[in-house]
DNA sequence: GCTATACTCCACTAAACTAGTCAGGTTCCG
DNA sequence: CGGAACCTGACTAGTTTAGTGGAGTATAGC
């Protein structure tokens, strides 16, 4: 059950784009250089953006200068989204399966776990409700993380 | 990320066994009838009896009218440490590697979001820990959950 | 319009994990 | 001492994860 690869190199590539478009949210940032700044394989990396893409959290420009732009601003964007986008709904991690729901009506044992199961799905849900993409964005600039220059910068 | 079955199962075998000596907490609950009331593979809750016995939280009597038996009071004993033995400790679950880990010393991106995971491990290690199986026998309780005959009372 | 750039789509795979299954052994009650 | 019940460890089919790779499409700037 641990928090998958995908869904923390995800996150951070969306507070990546955030906080380097802080200034100005119009312009795109590229995969080349969040995959550079974030550790994450580039291809992989694409491959992540294109779920997030098709579930309207970033926006995508192609050719020279193109990149990726969050559609949203970082106050209306919560972390169940984009958690739930890269896993799944946050409230289905601990659900049972179809075959198990049926048994949990007559008051047997499961009525008592799948209860539980279905309370700390809430709580989850709950917390990463309350995180917003600004919140990191404020984390980032307290911990006052380097904002890098994009890697084309260098080659002018 | 998915609550695996093995954690589903050890709960709700767990539960059965507080539930089933609510009475006489002296007298063995076998496997069998476990097996039999909580719709788990006998042989794969074997399995997780022997992870749970050798952590400490259950204990085993061999032989004819053998069985498993709560090592502690249902009041002592919390989810967290179910969960724990049986899917890794909780707060790791959404830990980082220790690869990762060794860039977060620096103000990176990396600082924001492991700050957030381990956040997140304590809320739930939190609410783990605030439920006890005592909690759940009542939950049962109150529900009416049938407390079925063991399968050997049928044979008299 | 050409061309380099950057995203897009789809297929593929090695490794790890999950959810069991199986065979044979040990303990101990009656 | 027989058989009920737990104990140990190996084994495996299926799924998921974490990528890689190739070929294609849109577009900015000359």
């Amino acid at each position: 059950m641990r928090l998958s690869a995908k869904t923390k190199y995800g996150v951070r590539a969306v507070f990546d784009i955030a906080y380097h478009s802080q200034d100005d949210p119009g312009v795109a940032i590229q995969a080349k250089d969040i995959a550079l700044r974030e550790q994450i394989p580039l291809r992989y990396l694409e491959q992540i953006f294109q779920d997030l893409r098709r579930a309207g959290i970033i926006e995508s420009k192609r050719g020279p200068r193109g990149g990726y732009l969050l559609k949203r601003n970082p106050e209306d964007l919560s972390l169940a989204e984009i958690v739930g986008v890269l896993q799944g709904p946050i409230q289905e991690l601990f659900a049972l399966d179809e075959s198990d729901a049926e048994a949990d009506k007559q008051p047997t044992s499961h009525a008592v776990t799948s209860a539980l199961w279905e309370e700390l799905g809430t709580v989850l849900t709950n917390w990463f409700d309350g995180i917003t993409l600004a919140d990191l964005i404020e984390r980032g600039n307290v911990l006052e993380v380097a904002r890098e220059p994009a890697s084309t910068m260098y080659f002018i």
